[in-house]
DNA sequence: TTGCAAATGTGAGGATTGCTCATGTTTACG
DNA sequence: CGTAAACATGAGCAATCCTCACATTTGCAA
């Protein structure tokens, strides 16, 4: 909710910190700049979006831009980092209630079609896990993020199955959910018609995974 | 085999044609610029790799490199297809002669011990799949490859279940091949046992689902 | 209100890097 | 040997990220 502005990432060491917006009007400015940046990133993608023309449509000046960004990279960071504490927060509240196969089943094909959704209809998220994976800092990000929803999947399956080993569980739960981010960027990339198929394919094999034939 | 230097690709598009060296002067001091290059991914990423850097370790000028590649991407792309030629003949000699279930559940479960292999020897390699996908055109030159290697896998299963549905199938072979470079790409990310522990589970989903329970 | 330190705002310019091009050198071949 | 094509060179152009010295605004204590 905040604008973090979490300094960030020369090949993923921590760069030299930026002040945070501590008064109203940095903190509206700040809201400009991620916003313009997220506007650019859906035309052109996170490559081509310039820091000049980020600033120029906010209605800052450059330097304004680097008192609260680090670099570039930075911005990129903290428009994922929005879009990771949503969908986490959305999957943790798919999976809390969780308590039978039959509700695992239901919840987790609910989960996909809301996950697909969200990619085909957010430029910005895509071209963020799709295409700027060049970058270690964001890599690991989605790595946590990965972790932190395979997460709510282990609980559940911990529940439903205590008598199986924890650590397969999340084994699985990992796989099955890299799978299902893998089989959303490939969803993307190919025409609608064969999307929609592999995502139903990939709901029916992480299904019979997770609650067995 | 030859030094293709394929002419590549602003945002997709095919750029400038370049030279393809025809004497056998030049085509050494191209092998010895892919060389460089190699090298140099091999050591910081593609990313930092510097074009005259390239130049000064191979020992040619910079223009001698842009005589041969129309830009740094080319370079890449043309590593890059040295390695899906090497990976698509050896998954066409493993798979071209497989006739029952129990023949591809060895053959699929040694191609993923090679490929996994691949990936944890071949720093050049991996950075290349899993880290400049910010580039469109060796985005679609990885699709163009999983859908070749599926390929591979479409047709072994349309010998063994000639009465599925073949759109099925390709779907089905596509995403488990997808899914594969995807838990690679996971598995070399996280520590080694964890890895091995991931591909293992990949492994057996996807046999579940090619050749049943 | 006034004074001042901290926060904020600015944009010219430094530094890096991909790539071009005018010019010089070597090779193939009739 | 002569010539055209292939090859080689590196200074420099252009684009871009980011810094920094300086100007302005805000919060707040006296």
């Amino acid at each position: 909710m905040e604008g973090s502005t979490v300094p960030v990432s020369q090949d993923g060491q921590i760069a030299s910190p930026r002040r945070a917006p501590s008064q109203q009007r940095s903190r509206e400015r700040v809201e400009r700049m991620l916003a313009a940046a997220s506007a650019l990133i859906a035309e052109q993608g996170s490559d081509a979006m310039r820091m000049g023309e980020v600033a120029e449509r906010a209605g800052v000046s450059i330097g304004s831009l680097y008192q609260f960004f680090p670099d570039k990279r930075a911005i990129i960071w903290a428009l994922a980092e929005r879009y990771t504490a949503e969908s986490q927060a959305c999957i943790a509240a798919a999976l809390a209630q969780v308590s039978d196969a039959e509700g695992l089943r239901r919840a987790f094909s609910d989960l996909v079609d809301i996950y697909y959704g969200l990619f085909l209809a957010e430029p910005v998220m895509r071209d963020i896990w799709s295409g700027t994976q060049a970058d270690k800092a964001l890599r690991e990000l989605e790595l946590a993020d990965s972790r932190a929803n395979a997460e709510f999947l282990t609980a559940v399956l911990k529940r439903l199955r205590p008598a199986a080993d924890p650590a397969a569980l999340e084994t699985t739960a990992l796989l099955i959910w890299q799978m299902g981010e893998a089989t959303m960027r490939l969803a993307i990339s190919v025409g609608r018609q064969e999307g929609d198929d592999l995502v139903a394919a990939y709901k029916r094999m992480a299904l019979r995974e997770l609650v067995g034939q």
